[in-house]
RNA sequence: UGGGGUGUAGAUCAGUUUGGAAGAUCGCUACACUUGGGAUGUAGAGGCCGCAGGUUCAAAUCCUGUCGCCCCAACCA
């Protein structure tokens, strides 16, 4: 049978990427459209992938000292003018509250895009003293910003997300927080979800509204472009300043506080489903899978066949997030597919004749490979394939990386390969006039300034003057 | 904010030109039969044809208005 037939449900992800993902999202139960335009319903398979998320991230933190708080979604007026920049920046995605019942209210409030002010505002107040810092806290919650095009977990009007706060007594000592924070997200995507992504500073162009320095996590999705995963900011003291953060120092005198914010947010779902999908649909990391191990019973009706499925079942439960499914209006074949187009990493087939030589199969979601075990080593060799599954997911991505970056020496270079997609390595002079004009002719962004720099050129590869770092481009979502 | 397209069953769509009983396929439900890569049969459920108004003996179909969604361009921490 031709690959089509098996996916004749599915868009063609080589064809039309963007319908692929959206019957991908519905059909694997992810999330769904809702009456309120913008916003999606997560449903449980997709929650579940979050919460698996949620759960290594935010023990993460907490080994680094961080705590959890909570504050409001609501966050006046007044507070929000406070930051030029930070308004600027986000004032065209704000919504408003603006009445409540009948009465119109004095002040309006915004539905907070992200939190600095208010959680500003806050530590001026709890703030008096070196001796009180840092500040390391935390939240999980929802945000909202009136994006014009959305798009499910990659661009919803509201979304999840943690926004990590904190405020230090010296810049040395925040900005080795921002970085800090960076490398916890680049393990999430990497040891986590096995996103490979490159990473580094974004331009002053790219980067957040209010912020001295912004870090960024970039993954390469499935079909070359970039798709930003996670940032970690450095504000200096941009917002403690104008909100009066301040505390009295080591020497007696009065200082501002020194600030960091990061966040990571349910587009990471949508980072899992660009970067590992296939043609058969999604195909999920196994230590985020909401089924990591899917049991299906062949000729369930014989005798013995499901007695044993059950067994077999309970025993692996307590190990692995499993699923037996004993669906009898489906046919194997028909199980098979719908499995792999949800993602699950494992599946074992047993039948009548696997059960009389005391072993069953296990198929791998990544390479459909098909391995015949015996039932006495199950629980080891589960073990080491999700493992293998693991790596090698990771390096399918890595290698997509890998084959999909390229040098440009000069902007018709440059022009060329950008038509190609992926990444481009290009030196750069630091005006954000060549950004703006690579943009404005390519549709190519900057994605970050890398730690690791390598020497392409001397000149840039815009303007052709002297250039000063080596920055990584790309089409992004 | 411009340009184009489209709203009919849970999904994909035909029917609209030329007004005359609401359709197909898939999915769904029940039973039977089957089960190692998307089986099969029989029976069934499911619709304010986006919404509002108008023309007409008669409107999914024609007219006016309105709302939603999709694509392209612009915008997008």
């Amino acid at each position: 049978m031709k690959e089509k037939d098996f996916v004749k449900e599915i868009t063609n992800i080589d064809e039309d990427i963007a319908q692929w993902y959206t019957d991908i999202v519905l059909k694997a139960e992810l999330a769904d459209y809702t009456d309120t335009k913008g916003c999606i319903a997560i449903k449980p398979y997709g929650y579940e992938i979050w919460e698996n998320i949620q759960k290594y991230a935010d023990s993460k933190f907490k080994e680094t000292g961080v705590k959890n708080t909570y504050f409001p979604v609501l966050i006046p007026e007044s507070l929000l003018q406070k930051e030029k920049d930070h308004v600027e920046g986000f004032a065209p995605e704000v919504a408003w509250v603006t009445e409540a019942g009948e009465e119109k209210l004095e002040e309006r409030l915004c539905i907070r895009p992200t939190s600095e002010t208010i959680i500003t505002t806050m530590y001026a107040k709890w703030l008096n003293s070196w001796r009180d810092l840092p500040f390391l806290y935390n939240q999980w919650c929802n945000v909202l910003r009136w994006e014009k095009e959305t798009r499910p977990f990659l661009r919803s009007r509201e979304f999840l997300w943690q926004e990590g706060h904190t405020i230090h007594e010296t810049a040395e000592e925040a900005k080795e927080r921002t970085l800090q924070m960076l490398n916890i997200y680049i393990d999430v995507a990497e040891n986590l979800l096995a996103i490979p992504v490159i990473y580094g500073k974004k331009t002053e162009k790219e980067k957040f509204a209010g912020a001295d320095e912004t870090y960024t996590i970039e993954a390469m999705t499935y079909d070359g472009r970039a798709l930003q995963a996670g940032t970690s900011h450095y504000f200096g003291q941009n917002f403690t300043k104008p909100f009066e953060v301040k505390f009295q120092n080591r020497e007696g005198k009065e200082e501002y506080a020194y600030q960091t914010s990061w966040g990571i947010s349910t587009r990471l779902i949508g980072a899992v489903i660009m970067a590992h999908g296939d043609s058969r649909g999604l195909k999920l990391p196994p230590k985020v899978a909401p089924i990591q191990v899917v049991l299906v019973p062949i000729a369930m009706h014989k005798e013995g066949v499901k007695e044993k499925a059950e067994e077999i079942y309970q025993k692996l439960n307590k190990k692995f997030r499993m699923k037996l499914d004993l669906r009898d209006q489906y046919s194997p074949g028909y199980k098979f597919n719908d499995w792999e187009m949800r993602g699950v990493p494992l599946r074992i087939e047993m039948g009548p004749r696997d059960i009389e030589n005391g072993t069953c199969i296990l198929v791998r979601r990544d390479t459909l490979e098909k391995i015949t075990v015996s039932i006495d080593n199950l629980e080891e060799e589960i073990n080491n394939l999700l493992e293998a599954i693991h790596k090698n997911m990771f390096e399918i991505c890595k290698k997509r990386i890998a084959e999909n970056t390229r040098v440009a020496h000069n902007f018709e270079e440059f022009t060329k390969i950008g038509e190609k997609g992926g990444f481009i390595k290009a030196m750069w002079c630091g005006n954000k006039e060549c950004e703006e004009k690579i943009k404005e002719l390519t549709a190519i962004k900057s994605r970050c300034i890398p730690f690791e720099q390598e020497h392409i050129s001397d000149v840039c590869v815009c303007c052709g003057k002297k250039a000063e770092k080596m920055v990584i481009w790309g089409k992004q979502y």
